[in-house]
DNA sequence: TGTTTTTGCTAAATCGATTTAATATACTTG
DNA sequence: CAAGTATATTAAATCGATTTAGCAAAAACA
């Protein structure tokens, strides 16, 4: 009853051949010239039944499957689901699919991640790396599928990347926190290589130092908020003449904020407050919170354009982009006492 | 040079055929009486190449993808996200791979995201339906494709699905500001016929009425953000008598607090506030704000758990699951004066 | 009229696996 | 020793498309 329709019970049941049905369906009928009373003949009847090719079967021949992998840090980071959803609608306008999961910033996950998409057959990756996964992405690169990295680079890895400014961005929220009277100011990172996290630390430090100032370096290794906050109260005690504190991630902030609320401590008044990343969050806390916001909708932008552009002319054509956008202050209350 | 490596190279290579080797991936070694020495010499020789068989290939033969569909309303949508996380990993450990995506509530996205995902051949789909898909439902069921729904269900469709019990948490919340002095209590949710918005209605009418109390309903039809804020305080205008608010899904809420923050109205002196599901900046939020918390891991086990076991015993073994779960009710600042 | 070109279409190979049905050999059994 | 059975392996069909190479028939040309 049911029987499958295929692109050969439709070349059955029209009495000719599948290459015909094929070449009118890929839009070379004319350059195959099949008559116009043909190509008619198959369309009708194509639309009358509603046929669709078999994405499986065309990508075990062609071996293009029109799927680009995302693999983001975490997708129920606000930041990154919205790169996500951005990415996503640009790409469906292209013909592609997104498929994306999270690497939770480990290495191991990260490469499993890498052979099943390999194993897809996705068509080329945008991807936020951790760091040690270089090789894996080399190789990807030498089987000569394209790859964009976001938000960091590798530093062994040439290919196209998108990244904001992450040292010019530091530097001038901490002298913005300087030039507003705080002197011991405290940068609560992730203990990670990857490059962004160094460019917002170097970025601070060069501010510090070039006012004189006193800086406290704490890198967490982040697990859980609970774990972070913990963290965050212990340094608070131990050093308390610490009057701010640059967060360099957003959920380095929220677990900051529930410390400082732990401890009763007022910001900006005992406290001063900047993050990198900004969040819905940042603007209703009370008070508000001053933060750097990365250009999301310009990130996904230039991601994917820069990937689609590979998968047209290849991997090898031209130099490889590395794109640097700025971010924008947004100064709120927590930034000045 | 870089000749890939399939499984006819592989029997050309070890002079067997093609398959003895696919009874050996198999597992189908024993029942296919492999001797021990050529299982050996098979397996010896995959795991020194590496070689991992082409899904595609695989897929298009036997027709399963283990690739499972899961369809949100909006991916980066905490409560979602972090649902979809629980199922992407239940699903990994069983051999599952999920993708997923967001029908940003709107009908016909859906209806073209189902037609995506049949089109890849997805082997099971767990739904967060819009209204108005019935039929489309209905056809995948027809087609022999298990679908388990979540956070609300379908009126004419006959699946698994999981939900909350939204009826008497609304019903207990509402009764609880009542409780606390609160008589004019504002219900603002949005206009959508789906059963899970009804009931939390209903659920609010029943406690009003038991305590003839005033109800003022109101039902947005959701953009964005900025529109809702416009609404809420048109409302709160028109309507100054309004002592409490109960939002009806969480986004409502934080467009609720930016218009309750623009009108200058403190929480919960001059309006009582409680929300239906949870959300970290209702913990920090200042006063921290009452909610309904749906218990997000348990929808996750229940959904994928359905799933797996019609995956496996197939669509039409056993009754359908109508699973509802209790939430739990998170008292905070802003539910009492 | 005979040869060449053009037009319109198709047979068959291919992508990389699974699976059915068959075959060849070794082993029992009466 | 012939016939039946168990053992170990494989040839070939199949999933549903794309693509190369080629074949008739019609048209153009000499």
């Amino acid at each position: 009853m049911n029987k499958r329709i295929s692109i050969n019970s439709i070349a059955k049941e029209l009495g000719i051949s599948t290459t015909t049905i094929s070449f009118v369906l890929n839009g070379k009928a004319s350059e195959k010239r099949i008559s116009e009373k043909l190509i008619k003949k198959v369309m009708d009847y194509i639309e009358e039944i509603g046929y669709k090719p078999s994405t499986l079967a065309r990508s075990l021949r062609t071996g293009k499957t029109n799927i680009i992998g995302l693999i983001v840090e975490d997708i129920s980071d606000p930041f990154f689901s919205t790169i996500a959803r951005q990415i996503e609608e640009r790409a469906y306008k292209s013909g592609y699919k997104i498929i994306y999961c999270s690497t939770e910033n480990n290495r191991d996950k990260t490469k499993e991640l890498i052979e099943v998409y390999k194993d897809r057959h996705v068509d080329g990756y945008i991807v936020v790396a951790p760091d040690g996964v270089e090789k894996e992405i080399n190789d990807l690169c030498a089987r000569g599928k394209p790859v964009v990295l976001l938000d960091r680079y590798l530093p062994n890895v040439n290919t196209d990347y998108v990244l904001v400014d992450n040292f010019n961005s530091a530097y001038n929220a901490t002298n913005y926190l300087i030039k507003n009277g705080f002197r011991n100011i405290a940068f609560i990172t992730i203990n990670s290589l990857q490059v962004q996290m160094i460019d917002r630390l170097l970025g601070f430090e060069k501010a510090i130092k070039e006012n004189g100032c006193t800086q406290h370096v704490k890198e967490i290794a982040y697990h859980d908020s609970e774990e972070a906050v913990k963290h965050i109260v212990s340094l608070l005690n131990r050093t308390p003449e610490i009057d701010a504190i640059f967060f360099a991630t957003n959920y380095l902030c929220v677990s900051g904020l529930r410390a400082l609320k732990s401890l009763n401590l007022k910001i900006p008044a005992d406290v001063g407050v900047v993050c990198f990343d900004d969040y819905e969050l940042f603007e209703l806390y009370t008070p508000s919170i001053t933060s750097i916001a990365q250009p999301t909708e310009a990130i996904a932008e230039n991601a994917i354009s820069l990937l689609l552009s590979r998968l047209k002319k290849g991997v090898t054509a031209g130099k490889f982009q590395k794109v640097i956008l700025p971010t924008s202050f947004i100064i709120r209350e927590s930034s000045a006492k």
